[in-house]
RNA sequence: GGAGAAGUGCCAGAGUGGUCGAAUGGGCCUGAUUCGAAAUCAGGUGUGCCUUCACGGGUACCGGGGGUUCGAAUCCCUCCUUCUCCGCCA
């Protein structure tokens, strides 16, 4: 949620960069603006009255006290008239505060001056590709089919206790997961990202604060009975671990990261794009998160997505880092960086990790803010990135380094799985 | 799940209808004292919204929400959380 003062600053360059999205914000920007100016008048309004009951207690209090009980009932039957005016003003009030947030909300987060124009993934901008594709010839096989021929996988076990999108992993399927999320794990703790392990289900709040709610309400397993929703990411979890509170500049960076599993309902399609691993409603994922001071957040960024870069060029896999362009970019992220492996077999790129900045757009909703070097609250800076997410590694991982006797684990990885190839 | 108790500022803790945003103590900040420090003394120390060029002023907030009242931290309802005891249980 961007801040109102924002909007009422800087309303047409706003405007302006809100267009990269592809959207014209005039007519929310407009309708937000209108409902400000009335709820301000309206707030002045109740506030005077309020001034003017508070008066008139404190004299029938006083009166009342010196023993002048005569003066103080009629002051009493004087105030009837007010109590029920200032109700009325304050559920108007209510009304106009609650519509002017639900408006806010509505609103996606301004793109960084960096973010292309461009409708889809298509104007994505490739900012950089390293690591060489390899040469797997006709023989190369798609993950899915190694991961049957090894029995690392087994995706027909998963549909009948779950449904399709949930995979069993077994034996050394299992295991190159458990190495893998440890892999990630101790790259974070050296980068200095504590690690925590939260709850797998957040209440609505947690929601609301990192932005699932109420624009991705559908895209969330939610259990009706006790209200809560399983996590699409540790995002939610970690980011809400400060919502609510006032940090002081010195608690500056924070930097946590944890796994879990992460659950989406994905709604929609079927095919080759979701084949296999490539898009689940149950995998696990490291994830990175980071609360800055807003002068260094976009120089955290970039450390954050040299981070992942680390770990792909550890995992051996040919990999390019995309700027995403304004029609791609999500609703929450003012400048988003995805990275994206080379899936040899498929002959695709898979997105791995998404590294964002958010700016102030989360901590406004979380109302996470710090004082600053003049003892005023700010709003921080959010951010982070998967690093990484399992499935699609796991797919680039066998489909990559594939050879006619079985899969060849990275040498990085070999301390984690204890073997070295998967036959 | 059942019974009882409690939730007040950074912390401890007072306040049970009227100048209470809230005593007192601790912490923290500033100043005095000191060569410096400790100790001591003086002052300061929440947030949101509205308003003001500014100084300032108004208003709301004592777990959340609602209600009673001219007036609520204080009374009532409801929800949440914590603690104690019982039950169940990985």
């Amino acid at each position: 949620m961007l801040t109102l003062q924002v909007l009422r600053n800087d309303r047409d360059a706003l405007e302006q960069a809100l267009s990269k999205r592809g959207i014209d914000a005039a007519p929310l920007l407009d309708r937000i603006l209108t409902l400000d100016e009335e709820r301000r008048h309206t707030q002045k309004e109740v506030d005077d009255l309020k001034a003017e009951q508070n008066a008139a207690s404190r004299e029938i209090g006083a009166l009342f006290k010196s023993g002048k009980k005569d003066a103080a009932e009629a002051r009493r039957a004087e105030m009837g008239g007010l109590k029920e005016r200032i109700h009325a003003l304050d559920e108007r009030q209510k009304e106009l505060v609650g519509e002017q947030e639900a408006a806010l909300l509505e609103l996606p987060n301004r793109p960084h001056a960096t973010v292309p124009a461009g409708q889809s993934d298509t104007d994505n901008e490739v900012v950089s590709e390293e690591g060489a594709k390899p040469d797997l010839g006709d023989a190369a096989l798609p993950h899915w089919e190694l991961a049957d021929r090894y029995k690392l996988i087994d995706f027909e076990a998963g549909v009948k206790i779950s449904g399709a999108g949930f995979p069993v992993y077994r034996g050394k399927g299992a295991k190159l997961q458990r190495a893998l999320i440890q892999f990630f794990l101790d790259r974070a703790d050296a980068a200095g990202y504590e690690e925590f392990i939260p709850p797998h289900l957040v209440n609505a709040d947690s929601g609301r604060g990192t932005g699932q709610l109420p624009d991705k309400e559908g895209q969330m397993y939610h259990c009706a009975d006790d209200d809560l929703y399983l996590i699409p990411t540790a995002e939610v979890p970690l980011t809400n671990l400060y919502r609510g509170d006032l940090l002081n500049e010195g608690d500056l960076p924070i930097q946590l990261c944890g796994y879990t599993p992460c659950f989406r309902r994905e709604a929609g399609s079927y095919g080759k794009d979701v084949r296999g691993l490539n898009r689940l409603h149950q995998f696990d994922k490291v994830e990175i998160v980071r609360f800055e001071k807003p002068e260094n957040s976009y120089a955290a960024l970039d450390v954050m997505v040299e981070h992942v870069r680390g770990l792909l060029r550890d995992l051996e896999l040919p990999f390019r880092t995309l700027r995403l362009c304004g029609g791609d970019l999500g609703f929450t992220s003012a400048l988003t960086y995805d990275l994206e492996v080379w899936s040899a077999a498929q002959g695709r790129w898979l997105e791995v990790s998404s590294v964002s900045n958010f700016e102030t757009f989360q901590a406004n909703r979380l109302q996470c803010r710090f004082r600053n070097s003049e003892g005023k609250p700010e709003l921080v800076h959010t951010l982070n990135g998967s690093a990484l997410a399992l499935p699609r590694i796991v797919a680039a991982l066998l489909e990559n380094h594939q050879t006619p006797d079985g899969i060849r684990v990275p040498t990085a990885l070999q301390p984690y799985t204890g073997f070295d190839s998967i036959s």
